[in-house]
DNA sequence: TAAATTTGTTAGGTTAATCTAACTTAATTA
DNA sequence: TAATTAAGTTAGATTAACCTAACAAATTTA
């Protein structure tokens, strides 16, 4: 049996190869985003590898295993799952769905998240546009361009957000922001790259870290 | 911050008192019941001591404080309605639900219990026909007669099952029997309290154990 | 009521998951 | 390349939740 914290290092794992673009993991930015210490991180590295879900030589980069790959899959699937079912049809706000995911993408039953996705009719975004992986399925790699990737002139379409943290999705949704919404890139700061931008007509002055954090097409 | 092992151990208190219609329960009956050894049971009564949600003096009877009351009904009511949502929604038979409900009672988010409840309309029992306490509400206690009270040559109707386990539940289903359905009670054996009773126009016989954990009125 | 049995507690030990402090190896920079 | 800094590991400690074995108190039975 896998523990509830096995399963989001193993999920931290998948996620930060996902983000970084890499396919090696270091103990310490491991540790940072667990927010646990290194030499935690490396003992249940250590538990981990010996379970054969990770593997990594001494003082170099941690690398998922097929199995190790496959559980964090599907914790992920779960946790997109969970929140979709609490925006769709529990009335929950985007901004309040990640903490509650983080708990009922622990509960194992083949059955309840089969059933559940069933239920959702089978969705392919979550909330905060991320692909939702099929039963037994992989998360596809995409590179995805960031609202700072689009030139001065250009209109664009948010799909996802990066960041799911409850402060950042509010600012979101205070400059008029949605999934789906049209942006278009009016100006931008030499400077500090400080940009605006207009959406529904409206102007808002965003910074770098915000636009970062905004996947558009 | 309580812990999933602490409301298992006060959830069991409550339910324990519950079905023997005494206040106070013993140590090794708390511990047989959770599947734990005594000494373990000692150790957590001890801290839950600690913390005020326990009350009893060495070598004596326990029983919950106002403050673990509160939770361990709260576990209950999460318990039901997520045994609910799985039977109404997700297509779960009743035999099947108790088990992934125990994972489920433990998440913590009162949002999200309060918008399950709105979202399965406010039900008032659960798939077992056990009562389910409303928010802030209290676990009613109510005297139930089984199937064992019933003398022969009385009609009597199921409104719920003492025993959850998936073993008895089929074993219900299999003969024929379901909440809300009518029992006709035809004969009883004086040696073994073998009874032979009519559901639907058929004929069943069932024994003591099984007749003492089903609830009629 | 004394003995036997049941019930409850204590002492001491294990494992998972965390920590701090000290150390080693790898990478960067001067 | 040598020194400095960053990254990763080890040692030793703590806490929650469990265990076994031994003991103490309460209850039942003879
Ligand atoms: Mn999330
Ligand atoms: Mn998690
Ligand atoms: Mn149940
Ligand atoms: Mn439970």
């Amino acid at each position: 049996m896998i523990s509830f914290t096995e399963e989001n290092y193993l999920k931290a794992l998948l996620r930060i190869s996902f983000d970084s673009g890499e396919t090696g993991v270091g103990t310490n930015e491991l540790a940072m985003n667990l927010g646990v210490k290194p030499a935690t991180a490396n003992d249940m590295l250590k538990r981990l590898r010996d379970k054969a879900l990770v593997d990594f030589e001494k003082y170099k980069k941690i690398t998922l295993t097929i199995a190790g790959k496959k559980i964090a899959t599907e914790v992920i699937r779960k946790h997109r799952l969970w929140e979709t079912f609490l925006y769709e049809k529990l009335e929950f706000s985007w901004d309040e769905v990640h903490d509650v995911a983080e708990q009922l993408e622990h509960i194992q039953s083949t059955k309840l998240i089969d059933k559940l996705e069933k239920f959702l009719d089978y969705p392919a975004f979550d909330p905060h546009g991320d692909p939702i992986p099929s039963k037994g399925g992989e998360l596809t790699k995409q590179f995805r361009k960031t609202l700072l990737d689009i030139p001065v002139g250009q209109l664009c379409k948010m799909v996802a957000v990066k960041d799911n943290s409850s402060a950042f999705l509010q600012y979101v949704v205070k400059v008029g922001l949605g999934i789906n919404n049209e942006i278009y890139v009016q100006s931008r700061q030499e400077y500090d790259a400080l940009m605006v931008i207009e959406v529904n007509g409206v102007a808002s002055s965003v910074s770098e870290k915000f636009a970062e954090n905004i996947y558009v097409v």
